[in-house]
RNA sequence: GGGGGCGUGGUGAAGCCAGGAGUUCACGCCGGCCUGUCAAGCCGGAGGUCGCGGGUUCAAAUCCCGUCGUCCCCGCCA
């Protein structure tokens, strides 16, 4: 028997038994004669005590002992000798006076060190993920993951959802991001695509009569890697049959808050709050607003429109807007100033002009010769501006200015640093947005219903879809829809859509075909579990909540994947590599 | 596709702007001392092609060019 306790019960009740424990040598304190092991197993940890002047026979294992050698422990629980007790350990109350101490395994030197004293570069975590996951920051976010998903299942389970697994090697329906691919060794030629979600096997499910489903599953989109992407991650799926948006918001609701809860111990107020779409791009520039502060954009259009400074008077005559945000008491040097244009540059706007309110309540500014004292006070008062205060305006058109100035607020607003979560619906998306080119592009996948057809058929730019994303702390945790359950409309929002009919046919024939057979309506959603759990868990990116994510260009140092294959794998699958791979190889030698 | 930060014994940092012997600090590692420590302490020691390649220079960790890696951001992510 390697055990029959974790070190993680061991308190002051124990104290007076014998126990078998096991786990790894965390540190090791060797006084001469007596000496100290913390031991730690997945519980967490407790102090043994080797003492030779009670057990002589373990002076030279307690010798021999090393960091992280794997240790099995016969010793009594006792309590410590009074003034010795350990206040910031959880067992500090008591420790284990060994008896026998077998070495289970030794373990070499460590690459890096497991406390937290050091930040290790994270390319050598990775490399040694199985090492950095025992650090305790790791090993806790492991387990709040296991506990987030442990509670969606309960409560899916209980509202009589049924959990269903799709294919991850599926037809490739290229749109919106790029696909992983596999190719087919029976069709040569052939690829199957890895899913980027379940989105179409679920609506099938709905066809098939399933009513709720369910799948915490595996997505995969080929995009370049941010803070809170990866190539594969893993979202809740959920699908209901004669559903709309309220019941699924309500589903969502308890589903996240029963997971915030297995997380933080305390669960959400519901019902969260809501907020549409273009209120959110309105007072905050985001479709995912983060509402933990204030900071909240204002319309200056009205007291530039007749001013002197003709920058700013002829974008609002030519249709566009002066908006504006507060950052507060910042920084006012040149340089930090210039950095800000830089930045506001960098979003896509044409500039920036920043001013700083004076002691006396004028305003510092480039442009301030322009301003008379009221459109001053004017300014003042629509930012509610004080001393000190840094203002920064943006004069463009409406979804531009408000799109820089949403990032700037991130820029100087975001606070870090502690718990608060602050949920909100985002409703009534719009069905297309504008892209640069000034043309439509959907926002949405076409399987979405808009809020009507004929809204969609006369006035496509401003039509709603039914549609709606949750976001915590200006995290876009996931989204959903209803969605189309009539072909006749599917095929029109295709048409709408600019997806001539052959190619829908081509790319969704089957699916399309599927709609025919009696399908009822349905709606449903998906969020990404890496994301809730590292916001959960104060991470600042999903690589800290998954147990082995890929660096920014999607290598695994632990593995060294990808790799190449054998001219043997490769034929058997019908490719050759082109001479632009082959370089790419000599310059990514295999690791 | 683009912008920025970083790359120095096993780990983390300083040194680079302003070129002058691989210099320094903390942790770890090895050896010694130490019988109540808990990020133990004290003494001693080992350990580095300054990511790689090229250039400038009498001289390059330091300046320049390229390249690889890594992180953050813009674009992209229906």
């Amino acid at each position: 028997m390697y055990r029959d306790t974790y070190v993680g019960n061991l308190d002051a009740e124990a104290a007076g038994t014998t126990v078998t424990i096991a786990g790894w040598a965390a540190r090791i304190r060797d006084q001469g004669g007596v000496a100290f092991v913390d031991l730690r197993d997945a519980s967490g940890l407790v102090q043994v005590v080797i003492a030779p002047d009670e057990v002589p026979e373990l002076v030279d294992v307690a010798r021999s002992l090393k960091r992280e050698y794997c240790l099995k422990i016969i010793g009594d629980v006792r309590a410590r000798p009074p003034g010795t007790e350990n206040l910031d350990l959880p067992t500090g109350a008591v420790e284990v006076a060994a008896r026998t101490v077998e070495v289970l395994s030794t373990a070499q030197p460590l690459p890096f060190q497991l406390d937290d004293s050091i930040e290790t570069d994270e390319q050598v975590r990775l490399q040694y993920r199985y090492l950095d996951l025992r650090r305790d920051r790791m090993s806790r976010n492991l387990k709040a993951r296991s506990r987030a998903v442990a509670a969606i299942h309960n409560n899916l389970d209980a509202a009589g959802f049924m959990e269903v697994e799709t294919p991850t090697l599926i037809k490739s329906t290229p749109e919106g991001a790029r696909d992983v691919l596999v190719p087919s060794r029976h069709r040569q030629g052939h690829f199957y695509a890895l899913p980027q979600s379940p989105q179409l096997f679920k609506q099938l499910l709905m066809v098939a009569g399933v009513d709720r489903y369910y799948q915490i599953a595996r997505c995969y989109r080929d995009e370049d890697f941010r803070a809170d992407r990866q190539i594969e991650f893993t979202q809740l799926d959920l699908e209901g049959s004669f559903w709309g948006q309220d019941e699924v918001l309500a589903t969502i609701e308890s589903v996240v808050s029963d997971a915030v809860a297995a997380v933080r111990g305390e669960g959400l107020s519901l019902p969260l709050s809501q907020m549409t779409y273009a209120e959110a791009i309105d007072r905050f520039g985001s479709d995912k607003p983060d509402l933990r502060f204030g900071m909240e954009i204002a319309d200056l259009s009205d007291v530039f429109a007749a001013s002197e400074f003709n920058a700013f008077a002829s974008v609002v005559e030519g249709g566009g807007v002066v908006r504006a945000i507060n950052i507060g008491e910042s920084e006012s040097s040149r340089s930090h100033l210039d950095g800000i244009i830089e930045r506001a540059k960098e979003l896509g706007a044409k500039g920036l002009v920043w001013m700083v309110v004076e002691q006396d309540g004028t305003i510092r500014s480039p442009v301030a010769k322009f301003l008379e004292s009221g459109e001053m006070d004017a300014i003042r008062q629509a930012l509610s501006g004080e001393l000190g205060d840094v203002l920064l305006l943006v004069a463009d058109e409406h979804r531009r200015a408000s799109h820089v100035l949403g990032q700037l607020r991130l820029d100087h607003g975001r606070p870090d640093g502690h718990d608060d979560l602050s949920f909100l619906w985002v409703t009534d998306f719009p069905v297309f947005e504008v892209a640069d080119d000034g043309g439509l592009a959907p926002a949405h996948h076409p399987f979405t219903a808009p809020r009507s057809v004929e809204e969609l058929r006369d006035s496509p730019e401003t039509a709603v879809a039914k549609a709606y994303d949750l976001v915590v702390n200006g995290v876009e945790l996931g989204s959903g829809s209803v969605r189309i359950h009539d072909p006749a409309v599917q095929q029109e929002v295709f048409d709408i859509l600019g997806i001539a009919p052959e190619e829908a046919h081509q790319r969704f024939g089957w699916f399309l075909e599927a709609l025919r057979y009696g399908t009822p309506p349905h709606a449903g959603f998906a969020f990404g579990i890496d994301r809730l759990v590292s916001v959960l868990q104060n991470e600042p990116n999903i690589r800290e909540v998954m147990p082995f994510p890929k660096t920014q260009t999607g290598f695994d140092p632990l593995t060294s994947s990808p790799s190449p294959v054998t001219e043997d794998q490769l034929a058997e699958l019908g490719i050759e590599l082109r001479p632009d791979a082959e370089e790419s190889l000599e310059a990514h030698p295999a690791g």
